[in-house]
DNA sequence: CTCCAGGCGG
DNA sequence: CCGCCGGGAG
């Protein structure tokens, strides 16, 4: 038995959350600049970021004429500043080799930096509605469950599941509706800790009718944040994000004092990012200060 | 502790 | 394929 499409798209059009880049009007950038911050972080903490975002760089020449630091200080505490770095590269590459379009096919997008499996798919399924699989870690969970009876993803590899999902999408021009859908229930009611099966609107879960069969753990365990040069990067790009002159190293060193090879470590590995630039008088800052 | 609209480099 | 890339909320 398979997901049944119409009974999961009626159930989207009334229990759609009203999140921000769903409005009318909202455009393809806009959309693309929603993915790049949705990987890995959660609506609530997007949707005010997005918000100032789109409203301060609404196409991708205002972002690319903008300066990295302002970018990386725009991003706030989202988290994986990388992204934002990506971000400023990939509004420069649409400005310069794509005549300001965000690119509607798959393989184009694929080409852009910070651009994956996910996110390609994502701008070509939302923004151009194309019909073409979409699936992120909701969308893997509630094929798993509604599908195959599992509690969770059996593998590791998202990219695997594209063919599962493709086999499942309606044929017809829903298709976009359909995988939005399928995400939100992975979102709101599919959950990965508490599922609210009590209120799912599909009429057949294989899972639900196994029993809930518990799975064996996560894919993957979950990876630790206490403790790490992630923690530590955090920190750091916390401080610098703080100023708007470059800062001396004793300034940094402060936040760290635990492990000074870690915290050498971790700013090293800012550098190379290209998130932070060292000045003349050895000072440090964010990268691309003022162009 | 877990999980979150992933991507990338080794 | 594996490990690393933030940070906050439940």
């Amino acid at each position: 038995m398979s997901i049944v499409s119409d009974e999961l798209v009626n159930w989207w059009g009334r229990a759609r959350r009203d999140l921000p880049w769903r409005a009318p009007g909202v455009t393809a950038w806009q959309i693309l600049v929603s993915e790049f911050m949705l990987q890995q972080t959660p609506v609530a903490r997007v949707a005010p970021i997005w918000l100032d975002w789109v409203a301060r760089w609404p196409t991708p020449p205002a972002t690319a004429s903008a300066s990295a630091a302002d970018v990386l200080r725009a991003w706030g505490k989202l988290g994986y500043p990388r992204r934002a770095k990506r971000l400023h590269e990939c509004a420069t590459v649409i400005a310069t080799e794509h005549d300001d379009v965000v690119p509607d096919e798959v393989d184009v997008l694929l080409t852009l930096p910070g651009v994956g499996a996910y996110t390609a798919r994502a701008v070509a399924c939302f923004a151009y509605q194309k019909r073409v699989p979409v699936v992120d870690t909701n969308v893997r969970r509630v094929v798993a469950r509604a599908v195959h009876g599992l509690a969770g993803a059996a593998s590791p590899s998202a990219v695997r599941d594209l063919a599962d999902v493709e086999a499942l999408l309606p044929a017809d021009e829903s298709a976009p509706a359909f995988s939005a859908a399928l995400m939100e229930l992975g979102a709101t009611v599919c959950t990965a800790r508490s599922p609210k099966c009590g209120i799912c609107p599909l009429t057949f879960c294989a899972w639900r009718a196994a029993g809930h069969p518990a799975g064996s753990g996560p894919a993957r365990p979950a990876q630790r944040y206490a403790g790490t040069d992630r923690q530590v990067r955090g920190r750091l790009m916390d401080v610098l994000r703080a100023s708007s002159a470059p800062v001396l190293r004793a300034h940094l060193d402060v936040v760290w004092l635990s492990d000074p090879a870690q915290r050498d470590r971790a700013l090293d590995s800012l550098l190379v990012d290209g998130l932070v630039e060292q000045t003349a008088d050895g000072r440090f800052a964010l990268a691309g200060e003022g162009g």
